[in-house]
DNA sequence: CATGGTTTTGACAACGATGTCGGATTCGCG
DNA sequence: CGCGAATCCGACATCGTTGTCAAAACCATG
């Protein structure tokens, strides 16, 4: 199993590696004719370059890293798989690095995959975004680095973003369009700071629309199945209930509509209930969730192209290294017009 | 931000670069007195390896490989983390590939991971490794790798697995024993080996207790939640259907679940449903799925540490590198006591 | 205190690519 | 035809580490 270097190549095309070198790089200066002879033979003795000695001498990776909380969860594996393809469209490798804020010597962690790998940037998912002291890790190192939908934007971070505040707001006014004033909300964990642009944008559509917020109908989940249950149960315990339910996202909003199929209560008739995320657990039910349709693998799949792109490398910040993906409102069974709704005031 | 390299270590600790190298990769023949100074010299100035000049030179690469057909599905998401949770204990780092079988040209990726990134292990998972053509690339670039789940155990292929028939036959026995007859089984896609394993788990079973199995109530699903749900309606429909349906995984029978439910049969009265898998999805409805926990996060990581062992990679086939891990029988509440099972057949 | 054997150490040459830079070739144009 | 300016190409050093191998230091022993 012989490997193939770039000096069989070059000796089988008659030039010197530094023009092989030049051809598999796409670099000018190349005469078409040596150009074509080259790539044949790269083709038939199936050449690949050693991505080591290639970085080892350009001290480029060709490696972006992915950062991210919690890798299991549904988020992380669509926000992965964008960052993946796109990476792989580019010619990039994918590092997934876990970081577990909570436990000491994380940094440990972070600090050897950049010194170590020497990683061309990274993408760095919600909720560790937002830490500044993560963040720092990255600017000292200098490498370029892009946030997923963070409470700041620093201006030599990249960043992509939703609007959590217009879909949220979106989504608050479709359900008081379909007659409910009894809307209750539930938040996400309090690290997360695009649940709290969410709650902000409930708030403002119900501004708007003069409903006070009723806040015995606000309450904090943590983003869990388990804990859409437990808020449930909360919720819709009592006669006193509400006619809507808004859910940071729909792994709570799942728990939730759970929670009502136990209590026989029907949805949409007598309880509507909405996500955000659109993810898997929002059709893993009957009725389906009606819910907010969050561009993550297109966000990740924008931030490796911000990594990628020279232009950014060269000059941070960069105008265009901040961008904001358009949501769309998912509207499916778990939403309906307000009951007879005479009998709660 | 100057990096800090071996050179950097050896002139401050009066020792050679080479000396240095040797205390960093534990091995044997330095003086502990030199090899603390040493590393008291590492930790003041954070020195931090090369992967990429450590790769070149040794010719290792400190890398392996994950070949997978869907990395979005909760399946992928449990065995990746396994992978990288062990993979950082041993200091070895996880490249995730996406194979898609059916998209001519995967071969390429595959080539490239093994030849440019030289890759000292791969993982390979359900249903590819069952694919002779993706196996073949491996063991002719002498690429140790490991199966996991695979239908057959190539001598030079490592494998992890566990008792997909032993477990199919006692989710089957324990619906008999609570009295059901009439069981249909929802097969898995034809390409994936575990499914059939399963199948004729089921089948063993119901041999043994003397009960036919009725063909009408075998159906294949692809493992999709859309797939359950459209089974359900098939099995559902009329008032001739089984008792207990048993499905090849968790997805479909929370699809068959939410038809029930859809169609006001009551689980587990009037219904029994069984999954396989123990996904979250089995927990995410109500109410819950019984399935058979199966110890996919353990096995990824099983498999890194056949990957890693130097003696799995010094003699090929080895005997420790073919293991069978257990699984667990999770009992929740879709499943029941057969009712008055008098009016059917 | 020589002797032979074991540790311990370092000089040097890889590993396989790319950056630098100067020399060769070609081109354009007076 | 001649001459400067592009354009093309290759020799060589280099990236940061480890393998090889021989020299140096140490040890116990007769």
């Amino acid at each position: 199993m012989k490997t193939v270097t770039i000096k069989d190549v070059a000796a089988r095309a008659g030039v010197s590696p530094k023009t092989v070198s030049r051809v598999i790089n796409g670099e000018d200066h190349v005469r078409a004719e040596i150009r074509e002879a080259v790539q044949r033979v790269v083709a038939e003795l199936d050449y690949r370059p050693n991505a080591f000695a290639r970085s080892l001498s350009s001290s480029r990776s060709y490696l972006l890293g992915l950062f991210i909380d919690d890798p299991v969860s549904g988020y992380a594996a669509d926000v992965q798989h964008g960052a993946l393809i796109r990476c792989r469209e580019r010619s990039y490798h994918l590092v997934v690095e876990p970081v577990d804020l909570s436990r000491p010597g994380w940094q440990d962690h972070v600090r050897d995959s950049i010194a170590s790998l020497r990683l061309d940037g990274a993408i760095i998912a919600p909720p560790i975004c937002d830490a500044p002291e993560l963040i720092d890790l990255f600017r000292q190192s200098a490498v370029p680095h892009v946030l997923m939908a963070p409470s700041v934007e620093p201006e030599d971070s990249g960043a992509v973003r939703m609007d959590d505040h217009g879909a949220a707001r979106e989504m608050t006014d479709y359900l008081i369009c379909l007659g409910h004033r009894h809307i209750a909300f539930v938040q996400g964990p309090e690290n997360h700071s695009a649940s709290i642009r969410r709650e902000e944008g409930f708030r403002a559509a119900m501004a708007t629309a003069a409903i006070a917020v009723d806040e015995r109908f606000v309450l904090r989940g943590d983003f869990s199945f388990r804990s859409g249950l437990e808020l449930g149960e909360a919720l819709l315990r009592g006669p006193d209930r509400p006619s809507a339910i808004f859910a940071c996202n729909d792994d709570m909003a799942l728990g939730l509509l759970i929670t009502a199929i136990k209590r026989d209560i029907q949805v949409p008739d007598d309880l509507s209930i909405a996500g955000f995320d659109d993810a898997a657990s929002s059709r893993a039910a009957w009725p389906q969730i009606t819910t907010i349709r969050q561009p993550k693998a297109e966000m990740a799949a924008a931030a490796v192209d911000i990594l990628v792109d020279p232009s950014f490398r060269r000059t941070i910040p960069h105008p265009d290294a901040h961008l904001m993906l358009p949501h769309a409102l998912v509207v499916r069974g778990s939403t309906g017009r307000c009951g007879t709704d005479a009998d709660r005031v």
